[in-house]
RNA sequence: GGCGACGUGGCCGAAUGGUUUAGGCAAGGGCCUGCAAAGCCCUCUAUUUGGGUUCGAUUCCCAACGUCGCCUCCA
């Protein structure tokens, strides 16, 4: 018995067949503001996939890095006259708050990239001896010359590719770079910006490297889960792979999966458009249990839409089932099972629970499996 | 290209594993009227295509075709 997950670079759901350890890295956090609904649905999916397989009976050894050396930090502290690393520290806390309040389990561990300077440089090195790498500039760049699957993650064309790397302003035009497709894995730092020492120039990391360097370090060359939201296949998800190929000779990455966006108001969750639900805000409102189910209500591979019917719909959803306990025993936690095992269908799970549920049968253990504890009185409102 | 949603009469739009697939608009006919309008009555036309599951599918599954949404955001 195993899951079957789709696997974003193999375009199709597959078995997702680990050994009896599971070795798994999702993208965290940058820590500059609050933890939106987007996040949370992130890392809830992310949840739930390994309560399923240690249900299966593996051990999981789950990796989510922070940020905590990056671009939006260093402006964010600018503006707010604070050391990044101070306001790191703050953001980093409130969001193990709500991932605590979401009642997440535990993950193995949650690196800091300003802990992994010293793992960074001798990555480069590494990408470098190997001729993956060239220096120009006080830069260190990556040469996607020699990397001939680079696109396999996202399977952009080329040209898509560029036109994307341009629209960010991703200096596509750098007169440094021999192939526009080119990524920084170390460059120069702004006077205010923390900088390190290397046999190259000193600087601070591209913004790809440091989950390479410490999935290699806490993970070892071949990881079999990776992803974190959409929005990371390219290029970021497309360039660690890229790199750490590069660099080990082995495969990176067994199994890519990524959660869609979340909308609101019609456009994507995002920080610049500033439509955003936070999570810290939604939990003085609701009971958490009840958001978590409003998260997990969707399929984690369709973009949805946030709108004001879920929260109560979910709440009556929490009192149905914590109504259910001492109720008659119920064969509907194997149902969850087969449900989670086909693509992690966690709407089809709530829907066979609310019909044990409403049949007056005890759902607890089928709820516990989806992270949901139905013990507690249920919360606000 | 990828992922997702959808595809019901001329148009819009409900519903459904099983005798007649709502309703509205439009259209045609009639009543009424000096004529017309309004109103009322009647009539008319549909489940994209091809497979599959089934005793039976429009409904469930697969494929094709078509329409729409999303695909640079940093979760």
């Amino acid at each position: 018995m195993s899951m079957r997950l789709y696997d974003t670079a193999r375009q199709e759901v597959v078995p997702f067949t680990p050994g009896e350890t599971v070795l798994m890295y999702t993208c965290g956090i940058t820590p500059y503001d609050a933890t939106h609904l987007g996040h949370a649905a992130t890392f809830l999916v992310y949840d739930i996939v390994q309560r399923r397989l240690i249900d299966l009976g593996h051990t999981v050894k789950c990796v989510r890095n922070v940020t905590d050396v990056d671009d939006p930090l260093f402006a964010k502290a600018r503006e707010l006259g604070v050391h990044y690393l101070d306001l790191a520290a703050g953001e980093e806390a409130r969001f193990n708050r709500d991932m605590v309040a979401l009642n997440t389990l535990p993950v193995y561990s949650t690196p800091r990239a300003s802990s992994a300077i010293s793992d960074i440089r001798g990555f480069i090195g590494m990408v470098i001896d190997r001729g993956f790498a060239y220096v120009a500039g006080g830069s260190v760049y990556f040469d996607v010359s020699k990397s001939p699957t680079f696109g396999e993650v996202s399977h952009y064309s080329q040209e898509q590719m560029i036109e994307f790397a341009r629209q960010r302003g991703g200096k596509v035009d750098d007169p440094n770079k021999r192939h526009p497709l080119d990524f920084v894995l170390w460059h120069p730092s702004a006077d205010d910006e923390p900088s390190w020492e290397t046999t190259w120039g000193p600087g601070r990391p591209g913004w790809h490297i440091e989950c390479s360097a410490l999935a290699l370090r806490e993970l070892g060359t071949t990881i079999d889960l990776h992803g974190g939201g959409s929005d990371l296949i390219f290029p970021h998800h497309e360039c660690e792979r890229a790199q750490s190929e590069a660099a080990t000779g082995e495969q990176f990455v067994k199994h890519w999966m990524h959660v869609a966006m979340v909308f609101k108001d019609g456009e994507k969750m995002s920080k610049s458009l500033g439509n955003l639900v936070f999570v810290d805000k939604l939990r003085t409102e609701w009971d958490p249990r009840s958001i978590r189910l409003a998260v997990i209500e969707h399929h984690y591979r369709n973009e949805w839409e946030w709108d004001d019917e879920l929260m109560p719909r979910n709440h009556a959803r929490l009192l149905a089932w914590t109504g259910s306990v001492g109720g008659a025993e119920s064969q509907v936690l194997d149902a969850v099972r087969e449900r989670l095992d086909d693509d992690l269908d966690t709407p089809g799970a709530l829907r066979a629970i609310d019909a044990a549920a409403a049949a007056g049968e005890d759902v607890s253990a089928a709820a516990s499996l989806l992270g949901v504890e139905l013990g507690d009185p249920v919360g606000p409102r």
